[in-house]
DNA sequence: GCAAAAAATGAAAACCTTTCCACATCGGGG
DNA sequence: CCCCGATGTGGAAAGGTTTTCATTTTTTGC
């Protein structure tokens, strides 16, 4: 009786099904009432009788009507939501900073919508899109930089943030950032390495490029090497994807070869574990033949075999001021700013004093 | 000059900012033009002069022109798309086959859209949801079960999958399913613990519930031990949430009283993991003093110290044949199947001979 | 050159909702 | 009894797009 689907009795060319979906319109005429009540019912506005809300009700249940999100969105002026436009799905660091974000967004008072953004897709062109679609009062970037696209973030109508990209265009009056010192985090990681008496250290990482994360690392490392009166010869710098499986093949070869080194901090966590495999695999031991630290602080360090040392990137904090800055901003105004977080030695029984 | 943001000048209560969208009709007048016309350039339709559509394209450059999906979709009847329904995000399980599914979603010449779902929110109305507004062609549940729901899922006007949940609705037309033979898969796991001369197994998995993975699998644990002339103790049935954390906890407060066993069965791998942990922190070895074997074949397993035995749900074969199942139905209008695959053991160090 | 076919274009309807405005009903106070 | 405010209800416009249909322009074939 409330069935909805039909197929059309021919079985040959456009088998296509036709669908019937029940509108606010027919919800209407199968209640007796204007479309208007309907829409006050479903959206709980007052001045609906009591009666009348509830045999309204009734034939919405009985209907199975459910409202279409695009003729809302299409319509509504506010809707008091907040955008997070997340660079790649299947990141385990930013899964943890999303997460917490959602909570603090809602605990905010707004609602929240991710946008997952494949390799292909642009980050301020999707965040151009929600803002058109959505009417979203707020955008944060997770993992995005938009560096050199001041004109097109210009174009962007409500405040957003960059979280975690080291490089955020500094010089728009609603584009804020949050991001953490990863010169600074880089270099804890080979200064506690130096510390602990390595001399012969390697780096596994990405491609290095003047502004971005990667490239501020590697500046770190320099200046952890600099400053104990060393210098990283190239054939000490690995570069891989930020992948277990990069991290794996990367060492895995270098060994494979012969080469050896007493420690190794790899630029991200899961590169670490691909690594840390490598090492094992090879017959040689962690930490007593080679120690590694990574980068991150994402949770499985601490359930790794044995446990990884990290430099932790403060998730919550990333996260919590992330919203409270773009909060701040749509209910006050207030002016764009930047702040820079400091990352956390994470001590782990993978580095061994020699 | 293209720029479409503005503050209002006072400082006081409303500071929301006001933006001009621009729309089609803005692009047509811009560019002396119909609105089908700059239609059918941005769909890429054929039938419009080559130097028209260039200049549309300028003027939609210049002034950033974003075409709005929901109204897009609140009139396009058909989009050749398929929706992709995830139970959680987070799950390293479900992240690889969904990878998977969405390749061979796109190989087939549909779009792929994605739903992820929390805790709260139902799937079957977010897809019911989604045929209305998306014009979706077909819908997979990952994750879900829709048990129970036959009354609900006749709803859904297009073919649906349900994939990897073992209780799919199993008398529609329209609703196929693709599960794996849990109660097979988690015997082999413990089958294969007796086999390597254990016989002091505990088992640490989820709320038992008759028609889920879960009691399924438990099934597979009794079906072993029965098989081997045992029973499965109560007190050597563990539950706990699937993560590593809630795995360690469970683990590291059985161990803590003493208690020992030579070999654990996880239901999961990441609750494997956690075990894992749980076991070397107490200062026992994997697998001298406990073997262990996880469940899922997550891409981790092969990384963590010692590499972990598991039983392999097959992630390629599930997501490809979801995807078959579904274009099959929807191109050729077949009748809905049900496909059971089979797990596969794999080896790791994590279990040894006794 | 001319007719007819093909290509190019624009106007307007339709998609489903929210919201504004107008109208109706109903007590109660004067 | 009348008017008024409060409460309840419906009609219609608007929001941005696609698509159909009609119309105009261009090309083709003879």
């Amino acid at each position: 009786m409330c069935r909805v689907r039909f197929r059309k009795d021919s079985g040959n060319s456009m088998r296509q099904q036709e669908t019937k979906n029940f509108t606010i319109k027919d919800i209407a005429r199968l209640s007796g009432v204007g479309i208007s009540t309907v829409s006050r019912v479903v959206n709980g506005h007052p001045y609906v009788k009591e009666e009348t809300k509830k045999r309204v009700l009734t034939v919405m249940e009985e209907y199975h009507y459910t409202p279409n999100a695009n003729a809302k969105n299409l319509k509504q002026i506010s809707a008091n939501a907040i955008s997070v436009v997340v660079r790649g799905t299947n990141n385990a660091f930013f899964a943890s900073i999303l997460e917490k974000m959602e909570r603090a967004i809602e605990a905010g008072g707004f609602q929240c919508r991710v946008t997952y953004l494949d390799e292909r897709s642009d980050e301020i062109d999707a965040a151009r899109r929600v803002c058109n679609e959505k009417k979203v009062q707020g955008v944060i970037f997770l993992g995005g930089s938009g560096v050199g696209r001041e004109k097109e973030l210009e174009a962007i109508p409500v405040p957003c943030v960059f979280s975690t990209e080291s490089a955020a265009a500094a010089n728009l009056e609603h584009v804020s950032s949050i991001t953490v010192d990863d010169r600074a985090a880089a270099k804890q990681a080979v200064d506690y390495l130096f510390e602990m008496g390595h001399r012969d250290i390697a780096v596994l990482g990405g491609v290095r490029e003047a502004l971005n994360n990667i490239g501020l690392r590697y500046q770190g490392v320099l200046d952890s090497f600099r400053e104990h009166g060393m210098t990283l010869p190239e054939e000490r710098y690995f570069t891989c994807l930020f992948s277990m499986e990069e991290g794996y093949n990367a060492i895995s070869r270098v060994l494979g070869t012969g080469e050896r080194f007493t420690a190794v901090f790899a630029m991200s966590d899961v590169m670490a574990i691909g690594a840390a495999k490598a090492i094992t695999d090879t017959g040689l031991s962690i930490p007593d033949d080679i120690s590694i630290i990574g980068y991150d602080g994402i949770d499985l360090v601490r359930y790794y075999n044995p446990t990884l040392a990290t430099v932790r990137q403060p998730a919550e904090e990333i996260a919590e001021k992330s919203v409270a800055l773009l909060l701040e901003a749509i209910e006050n105004d207030s002016p764009a700013r930047h702040m820079t977080l400091g990352g956390e030695l994470i001590a782990g029984a993978s580095v061994k004093r020699i």
